[in-house]
DNA sequence: TTCGTTGGTTACTTTTAAGTGCCTACTATT
DNA sequence: AATAGTAGGCACTTAAAAGTAACCAACGAA
């Protein structure tokens, strides 16, 4: 995927909360609360760690989540909504309405990518 | 790219939405109205024309973007927002509000993908 | 008569992201 | 003493999306 030219502020953004798993983490962040590593992991079945890792990292980077490790002898990394992250959940959260209220009217039932 | 666990419309509408030059086309057609294939792509620089095909297609199927051949000889096709084309475009402005805001904040100014 | 325009389609290639499995280091548990 | 759990890192493989390019059909213009 060349860049896209950056004339959108849109496109970070974008680039940041998309991606197959990015959504379902906030949204459990946002749930449940902050959550330790292996519960995050375990409340979004199907990831990969290594993509839960870059996940997280990459929002830790844009100010969405916050992390905060103990120096405990099995290392207990939690991970949690910054205000930031809260500020976006708001957004998401009306798009989600808009993506519910298409999803009954039917936008999607034949709207996948071109080549699946 | 398998397939996020469908438990989420939101991925469906970010599937829909995301995608190097999908916010681009939107934001023209909100901008300046209708337009034909060939200024739709003038516009877009950079964009091929098999990704602006795909992408109209995607989104003329989930009924955000309408699209009326003329029938002439030179085909003259035309594409446009939908009423649901407009609803987005209103989320759509307020995401990119945050985007602006976090700009200038300087969340993306590290925050890109993991493996660029 | 050949060229260019319009709106694509199709095939081939490349790039990129995601998946998978194996590794750590230390400790508590069995 | 061997094993599992914790939070990843690293390398290798695979799958998907995007880029590139060639082609089409019909007609008007040069």
């Amino acid at each position: 995927m060349k860049r896209t030219p950056p004339s959108c502020p849109m496109e970070a953004l974008l680039r940041l909360i998309t991606g197959p798993w990015t959504i379902y983490i906030l949204w459990v962040l946002s749930e449940h609360g902050p959550q330790r590593f292996g519960a995050l992991k375990r409340a979004v079945p199907g990831i990969s760690t290594r993509v839960m890792t870059e996940r997280l990292r990459m929002l830790e980077r844009a100010g969405v989540v916050w992390r905060k490790q103990a120096q405990t002898i099995p290392p207990a990394v939690t991970y949690g909504l910054t205000p930031r992250g809260t500020e976006l959940r708001s957004v998401l959260d009306s798009l989600g309405a808009i993506a519910h209220r298409w999803q009954a009217e039917g936008a999607f039932k034949d709207a996948g990518m071109a080549a699946e």
